[in-house]
DNA sequence: CTCAGCTGTGCAAGCGCTTGCAATTTGCCA
DNA sequence: TGGCAAATTGCAAGCGCTTGCACAGCTGAG
């Protein structure tokens, strides 16, 4: 057993045990091969004996900067943003990197709690995967030098690099679809309307449908970005009156709510209304029956983040540049020819 | 604009503008009421206007602690575990303390990095909601002084509290139920059967089904902790010739992953095989059919954690006890009674 | 007026680690 | 064996913030 020690081991207790400076320890510590073998093989013993666990505050702040990201998330209960985030972490892990992660849901009052506590930690980049904004996110941001990156808000900068989906490609893939089965009653289920980046893909759902199928009528409902949201959202929109051939989610997640309610209700999918998600996640596949959706390449989305965010000489070229997704049609059970046409 | 500030902002940078010392503005931003109104405001406005956020690194090492707690999850897919980490946070978050999270994927390696990592970063308390175990973790965790919460693993100790969920009960009313319908060939659907508290599962459910159903054939099988793990686990089991009249998943999750393959077959759920989950996540009401299974609290779990994490006078009791949760079956649509009796 | 008793502030010593630079040791060759 | 460069190690100055303690000003009682 270890002497006293009320609080916890420092580097001079290590360095004490294996008779050497802490300068020596530290460079053990961090490899820095410089030191002698025999002199590291003591250290490390010490070290292990005392079992010892550097602060890395004190780390942190020596060194003036560290090896984490951060991660903002409206919503990890969507697996979207679960997929993201964990694409970033796998990344990142494999070059030594942490992320931490932070879970908003979608309240701009936490988004900006959240971005000055990454902000307090010296993130070593940011990734901000949300739908809120507010003017204090904006103002906390503008002159962090951090490099970032921002999933479907903001206009690059310097140190800013936007990926967004195309959502006018999207949906045009979709109600392409949707129109050459005959649907001509179309809702779109969106969530939290106020939000302006959900509100553009609402417009962009208007804007295609006339461009695209002139002919048909169309709805708007929204819920929250959950599956109950979902389901009480399609509850509304058929207590609504209207009568649509084919409901079109703006996520799986919230897809999958509207099938249940359709079934408690004993309305099939897709012979009495087809219904679409987007975001292609694990569950679009396991749900019953299996969801028509577009592919968005998550993984690819995530891997990007962290190149953006640590630029290796390849990858720079993104940095402080747009970067537009194009999602993928995907068909599967939910959709097909409308019962009467 | 500000002027030079090549290096992120310091406190003395607000001090020099507000014609303070750096200890005041410490203690302006940390909110020790006893500096004056007027020299609080002007501190505030230079802080407010070099858009000044605290180096959160140098804070924690000067306080030598800091609020902010760490959670190691086994797998942040599974919404069981999602729940978990949101509603400790949320509790932290009503306290002001921050919560980091910690992903392990089910690998033993990962779990001692993220250990260390959180060890490292002094967090105030840690949970760790994990199945995988480690002579490194328990190495690493043994001598250091903060407060700990291990869900379904170890064994309390003085800063150690345990949390379980009683699988033996649990596992009594889904047999006792499935068995009053008249079910008597069970297969038990696990995952990662070598890690222990997961084979203890396993072995709850074999003595349970041989006590309260002694004459019941058993069968068990494995997947990953996923929705496809569920999928192939499912077709293994079918595929090895048992011929079950229910399967009882060890988790929703991956009963949703059985679900799906049963479908595919053209087997209906509850008509030929009944199928059982455990946790009761969300996506147990909204796949198809719900899911009958076992309801875990893990709001409740979740906020316990904190109150022993960070006791409080009245909550203090349970630090270094052992909790048990009673789970509650919930009966929905995915069970009922076996075709061929 | 004087001085104890308050408030408000500033000083400066850390917190535990990294790292430039200097000091010491070692290795090698003449 | 002496001497020099290279290989190791130690010294000590920070990193940016907190906080015990000392030091003003001020107030009001004596």
């Amino acid at each position: 057993m270890v002497g006293k020690q009320s609080q916890s081991l420092k580097l001079e207790a290590v360095a004490k045990r294996a008779r050497v400076s802490t300068a020596t320890v530290s460079r053990v510590l961090n490899n820095l091969d410089m030191v002698k073998v025999s002199t590291k093989a003591r250290v490390l013993k010490a070290a292990e004996e005392l079992n010892y666990h550097p602060n890395l505050h004190a780390r942190s702040l020596a060194r003036g900067k560290n090896r984490t990201l951060g991660i903002l998330v409206s919503n990890m209960e969507n697996p979207f943003f679960f997929d993201i985030y964990h694409a970033l972490e796998s990344a990142a892990h494999a070059r030594g990197y942490e992320v931490v992660v932070a879970n908003t849901d979608y309240h701009s009052e936490q988004l900006v709690k959240s971005v000055r506590l990454m902000i307090g930690w010296r993130v070593a980049g940011l990734a901000a995967i949300v739908s809120e904004m507010d003017q204090r996110f904006w103002q906390a941001v503008s002159d962090a030098k951090i490099p970032m990156v921002f999933y479907d808000v903001g206009t690059p900068q310097k140190n800013i690099t936007n990926v967004r989906v195309d959502y006018r490609k999207g949906m045009r893939k979709i109600v392409e679809y949707l129109r050459s089965m005959g649907h001509n009653r179309m809702a779109f289920l969106g969530h939290h309307s106020t939000l302006e980046p959900i509100n553009e893909r609402r417009k962009t759902f208007l804007e295609t449908v006339k461009r695209i199928s002139p002919g048909a009528q169309v709805k708007i409902c929204a819920g929250s970005d959950a599956l109950d949201g979902g389901r009480e959202a399609a509850r509304e929109l058929l207590a609504s009156g209207f009568d649509p051939t084919a409901i079109l989610c703006v996520n799986d997640f919230m897809a999958v709510g509207v099938l249940r309610y359709l079934r408690d209700q004993g309305i099939r999918v897709p012979e009495d209304i087809s219904v679409t998600g987007f975001d292609n996640i694990r569950l679009a596949e396991f749900c019953s029956p299996a969801l028509t959706t577009a592919h968005i390449p998550r993984e690819k989305i995530g891997q990007m983040i962290f190149d953006i965010l640590v630029p290796e000489k390849n990858t720079e070229r993104f940095v402080g540049q747009e970067i537009l997704i194009d999602p993928e049609l995907v068909v599967r059970e939910s959709t097909g020819v409308p019962r009467s046409r």
